[in-house]
DNA sequence: TTGTACGCGTTATCAG
DNA sequence: CTGATAACGCGTACAA
């Protein structure tokens, strides 16, 4: 390995020098400035990160935790990310947590969150109760459902008026008797439900998008039927189909499904088709997410488009400016995404 | 930031001891042990990865380097590798190079990947002529197109092979006029073209699926038309829908269409379905990679399926080997996936 | 403008 | 079984 030293030793300078030439400092003759740079170039020197990092405490990289990678939304996500950590001059690296509550408290408290600057973590697993796990001393901000009080930054997704909106667009397309596909096991009570005083479930993306899902409905004045509650096992197409495939064949009837999540819609699309069920014209079909998938799919699928390109800017915003004014600073701060509706042909009249 | 040296302090040891702790060397009293977790626990200690790093010269890390991270083909090859690493007991960090010659060149040399024990480096940029500028002291392993005799541990994806066999499959399905959707810009001559002596064209992706077209063609007695060649300015569903989009308004009639990837056939797929054409009724379509998505698009897409499983865990397997044995003790390997044909409706009769 | 000395936090070596 | 010492490669402060 070439070091520093032995650059200095060819370049017949001290490795002060050197050093000063590769952090480009202004006071270093021109002539001396070559001679290192030809005696870099010659010995293919580079720098060791471990040591200037060791040194420094800078990285110039920030982490980005996500549940699972071959999602299309991690993945848009992690590219939009990127581009935007890049206009702060930071490097990211995206890691896997496995989407379970006990990994993305690891990938948090992993001493290997010292080889960044920051972390983003975007969260499925973590709930409401562990607000004070999440308190450490580096810098950090959580994309997820919504934690109140929590105390690091965090951006949350629109999630309850989001699905809301979603389910609206499909009553007002005409839908009286709307299923949803959403995460199977505990009930999610609600709210309205639950005695005074009692801990509400735990809040996470499916009980904050059933919540809007019951919102919705009352608000038109339509019965909540558990009938029309399907369990979907994983938010993967496979889980948005089997779960599809169960609706129908409870044979409950239904004109209209808002599934948690464009994957898990992707897969019941499928699935009604499979079925020959016809979308939209047996029945209108609206998602959560709008992935880049969704525009190319055929029909092409409605959803609800929080603003990705925001989410991503504002989560590197607020990360540079903790990594920037210290992780304990300022208090916490939580920031709700914009969203639209996209109307698409899953749900067209 | 607390350090081994005030664990040891609280402990009322020498951070040397704390150092055997952490490291689950044997020769530690218990009662010892004992005093030092709690005063690491106490303390909430973490070890500097940094300085660990530093040290030992290894990380337990290792990088993948993708051209973009939100196309469905390398989301689910990150995944795949994250898996197979974790039996190597490594994690794994995912970056993005952003799909150019350059940026994946500066991704191989950068000093960074001194933070990695070794990278694995997924190319579509590279080509044949770069073999010299692959020669680095560190381990890597290159994952793409084929670069015979290059100077590192290669794996090629059955690219010529895979295509023939695409091809060849829509002509056993009936197709004569079949098109093909890929790389744009520099037309690729077949290589029965080239004068003798004569550089062949850049070697990519896109211009070993042609090549395997081409054959296909042959072997059947089908006369090559370029007419049917449409490029795509970008591997997406995007480039994808623009290029049948032009190819269909060209008028020029085709009955079969090859799509140099996945993820450009869905695109494709999407716009015969707005141009009012039926698939596989009046065109039949297949791609390459078997993107998870695949399987549920409306018509599910028929396509050429390296083993990923296979090509990942080998991957991870050679780069091991490199990190253990030296980067550059053993001559270099190359290893082409084995692949197979998944016929679904898009070619169906 | 360049060089010297030291420290960042950890671990390998080897002595006790 | 435990601990003292040195070293990993770089950057900062200060001296020359």
């Amino acid at each position: 390995m070439v070091t520093i030293q032995d650059v200095a030793k060819a370049a017949g300078v001290s490795p002060m020098t050197v050093s000063h030439v590769i952090n480009e400092h202004p006071h270093v003759k021109t002539a001396t400035r070559q001679k290192v740079l030809v005696a870099i170039s010659a010995l293919d020197y580079r720098v060791n990160i471990a040591a200037r990092n060791l040194r420094t405490g800078r990285t110039g990289t920030i982490g980005l935790a996500v549940p699972e990678l071959d999602r299309p939304y991690y993945g848009h996500l992690a590219a939009l990310i990127t581009e935007a950590a890049a206009e702060h001059k930071l490097h990211v690296v995206v890691e896997q947590t496995g989407a379970t509550r006990e990994s993305e408290l690891r990938a948090l408290a992993l001493s290997r969150n010292r080889l960044y600057d920051g972390l983003i973590l975007a969260t499925v697993g973590l709930g409401a109760a562990d607000s004070d796990l999440l308190r450490v001393d580096h810098p950090v901000v959580i994309l997820g459902e919504r934690i109140f009080d929590g105390p690091v930054d965090h951006i949350a997704l629109p999630n309850v008026d989001g699905a809301q909106t979603a389910v609206t667009h499909l009553i007002e397309s005409g839908c009286r008797r709307i299923a949803i596909l959403d995460a199977a096991a505990p009930e999610a009570p609600h709210p309205d439900d639950a005695a005074p005083g009692e801990r509400a479930a735990e809040v996470n993306v499916s009980t904050l998008r059933h919540t809007g899902y019951r919102t919705a409905l009352a608000a038109a004045g339509i019965a909540y039927d558990p009938a029309l509650v399907t369990g979907v096992e994983r938010f993967t197409m496979r889980g948005g189909a089997e779960a599809a495939t169960r609706l129908v064949e409870s044979g409950v009837p239904f004109d209209g499904v808002f599934c948690v999540t464009d994957t898990v819609a992707m897969g019941a699309l499928r699935a009604f088709a499979t079925l020959g069920i016809r979308v939209p014209a047996d029945v209108k079909v609206i998602g959560f997410d709008d992935v880049p998938e969704s525009e190319y799919l055929v029909p092409s699928l409605s959803s609800i488009a929080p603003d990705h390109d925001e989410t991503a800017r504002t989560a590197v915003r607020l990360l540079v400016d903790r990594i920037q004014h210290g992780a304990t600073g300022r208090p916490a701060r939580e920031v709700v995404s914009g969203y639209r509706l996209v109307a698409r042909e899953t749900t067209a009249g």
